[in-house]
RNA sequence: GGGCCUGUAGCUCAACGGUUAGAGCAGAGCGCUCAUAACGCUUUGGUUGGGGGUUCAAAUCCCUCCGGGCCUACCA
């Protein structure tokens, strides 16, 4: 039994995700796991939220909230809908928790240990009337290339030149618009990644399988200009991890806190302790999942994120793993995705333009996203969500194709044989070619699931769907049993046993509708089919089904332009 | 500016130097009547963004031009 640990990049607080962001990161990482589990394999799921940082102290002042209170009232709407859309998290922590505080005060300790942490005197600009330094690009001013009057600190988004916030000219404060501004010395603490150079290169140029937008990015950020740059790891804000070198105070460093960055990875490893307690189990039962040391040699270990996290996960996380110099895990594989654009556009989430994962759950089913995103994951190139195509592939895959497999199978044999499954008859070789076919087809299947080819696996899963159509359109037992009741009874013993398969197969991607499919067959568990001639033989004569109500109903065209005006901009 | 990715049928995508570039959807025709007007079969549709080159052979490798996207290190 192999052991899968896996982690789904974690989400920032300041908000409902939308549709892009949990196609990019939690959505693929929930099939992932589903799957390992049901092939039996040991899986430990983690995700948590990100908490820390400035957007996080200016959500909660927004909501005239405690940043505290805030963050934990948005943790629990974002494991709320997480619960909605199935998401199987063994545990959803907190980048907050005492864990991972502990934990990220401990690494920067180890760090500092092993000298690769050097400190770092800097001029920040530090606003009076917010109380508070400014990241560059909260600051905002005239840009003195194009003369825009609303550049950012950081970069232009007019003349998209590159600026240093000192280059602005009448800055202010994007939070208060005070122009009350003031550049003071600070010292921060950086990661010296330029030493881990060289130990980076040769351990991404190991990862020979990756996705190419995975390495590509690596290998930018490892020889853009002079070269992977070392980077400030603390800030200067209230809400944070407090900076320590493990349990001691950092002189010079009091009042300051860890930048998010530094401890957003350090929580997947948190998360585990987390689930640990929740679950009380002790520490080594989360640690064999994480130190080689203590039983994590064989655990294969896989990361889902968008393309934006890449750097993070592919550099300074593992420079920080293995600068500490502790057998951590070090990731096996990472899954990196493109960006899902919203009917011509970006999703965006500051303009309210697209679906958001609440929205999305008060129009329709999990399972209904859940098919249409994997399905259509941006896995080489970003993709385009028009409702139009939602619709149609909605339609088609699951209403035609699979529903009404199961609701002309079921009707059937309730009509002629009754509610149970039908005895009689032989096989054929109809029925023989149909086992071969399948047999090949779920190997097929399995394949591009362990590859984490998911468009691959959905579009081989959907054919496994429509094997049971053709089945059935060659076979006719409405015809068969006016003239030989016997072999339409074998025929529909077979295709009401082909239902039970797709519950097990598609339940990776479709968990809500395989559970109905489950309880309607009445099969005790969906098992999967690593024989599927002995899996279409599950149900025998004699078992009891129910007719299922209508599996998934069709989007009209008038809900389909409905949430077309809906959802064209401005959330409300 | 630099780097990376991308451009294949009306749409969403395969094909990773090797038959005649393939699927699904949409379109057309036929069939079936068990079913959510569902299903099955057949079929139309491509100068692989343009041009040049390498090769016995190019969607695939090289050059160049055009279009789209992302990243560029203090948002996360």
């Amino acid at each position: 039994m192999a052991r899968i640990l896996i982690t789904s990049a974690i989400p920032y607080i300041n908000g409902i995700k939308h549709l892009g962001n949990l196609v990019g990161s939690q959505l693929p990482a929930d099939l992932h796991a589903r799957y390992h589990r049901a092939r039996g394999n040991e899986v430990l799921f983690l995700c948590s939220t990100d908490e820390h940082g400035t957007p996080a102290e200016l959500a909660a002042a927004k909501a005239g909230k405690p940043v505290a209170d805030y963050c934990a009232e948005m943790h629990a709407v974002q494991a709320d809908l997480a619960k909605g859309f199935c998401l199987s998290f063994d545990h959803f922590g907190r980048s907050s928790s005492p864990q991972n505080r502990r934990l990220t005060q401990y690494f920067a300790g180890r760090l500092a240990d092993q000298g690769l942490i050097r400190e770092v005197s800097e001029r920040q600009v530090y606003s009076h009337a917010d109380g508070r330094f400014l990241p560059d690009r909260y600051i905002e001013g005239t840009c003195p290339n194009c003369g825009y009057d609303r550049a950012r600190g950081d970069q232009c988004e007019n003349c998209t030149k590159q600026l240093d916030p000192t280059d602005l000219i009448d800055p202010r404060s994007a939070i208060s618009g005070s122009t009350n501004l003031e550049v003071r010395e600070t010292k921060h603490l950086y990661l010296r990644q330029s030493v881990l150079r060289p130990d980076l290169e040769a351990w991404i140029d190991t990862k020979t399988d990756w996705p190419i937008l995975t390495t590509s990015i690596a290998k930018k950020w490892l020889n853009d200009g002079d070269g992977l740059q070392d980077r400030g790891i603390t800030r200067d804000l209230d809400w944070g991890v407090p900076v320590k070198k493990g349990t001691e105070d950092w002189p010079g460093m009091e009042g300051k806190v860890f930048y998010v960055w530094f401890d957003a990875p350090i929580e997947y490893i948190a998360s585990a302790a987390e689930w640990a307690e929740a679950s009380n189990l002790t520490d080594s039962e989360w640690e064999r999942w994480w130190r080689t040391d203590k039983g994590a040699e064989d655990v294969r270990y896989v990361q889902f994120m968008g393309k934006d996290n890449v750097p993070f996960h592919t550099l300074s996380f593992p420079a920080t793993i293995m600068g500490s110099g502790d057998p951590w895990k070090l990731v096996d594989y990472i899954k990196s995705f493109n960006y899902l654009n919203y009917d011509g556009g970006q999703f965006s989430t500051s303009q309210g333009r697209g679906v958001f994962m609440d929205q999305a759950l008060s129009i329709l089913p999990a399972d209904y996203w859940r098919w249409w995103l994997l399905s259509h994951v941006p896995e080489s190139s970003d993709t385009e969500f028009t409702w139009e195509n939602f619709q149609t592939n909605v339609n088609k895959d699951l209403a035609d194709v699979l529903g009404n497999f199961v609701s002309r199978v079921t009707k059937f044999c309730r009509s002629k044989f009754g509610e149970a499954v039908p005895a009689g008859g032989a096989d054929t070789p109809e029925a023989a070619a149909l086992v071969a076919d399948l047999t090949a087809r779920v190997q097929q299947y399995q394949a591009h699931m362990d590859a984490i080819d998911i468009r691959k696996a959905a579009a081989e899963l959907r054919a496994i769907w429509v094997v049971g159509n053709e089945y059935l359109q060659n076979a006719a037992p409405w015809t068969l049993y006016k003239t030989d009741p016997d072999a339409a009874a074998a025929v529909t013993r077979l295709a009401l046993n082909l239902i039970g398969l797709y519950a097990a197969l598609s339940q990776p991607f479709i968990p809500n509708a395989s559970e109905t499919l489950r309880q309607a067959m009445g099969l005790a568990s969906l098992d999967w089919p690593e024989d599927v001639a002995a899996a279409l033989t599950a149900l025998s004569a004699g078992a009891p089904f129910t007719v299922p109500d209508v599996l998934f109903r069709k989007i009209t065209d008038e809900e389909r332009e409905g949430w077309q005006e809906q959802f064209a901009g401005q959330r409300g």
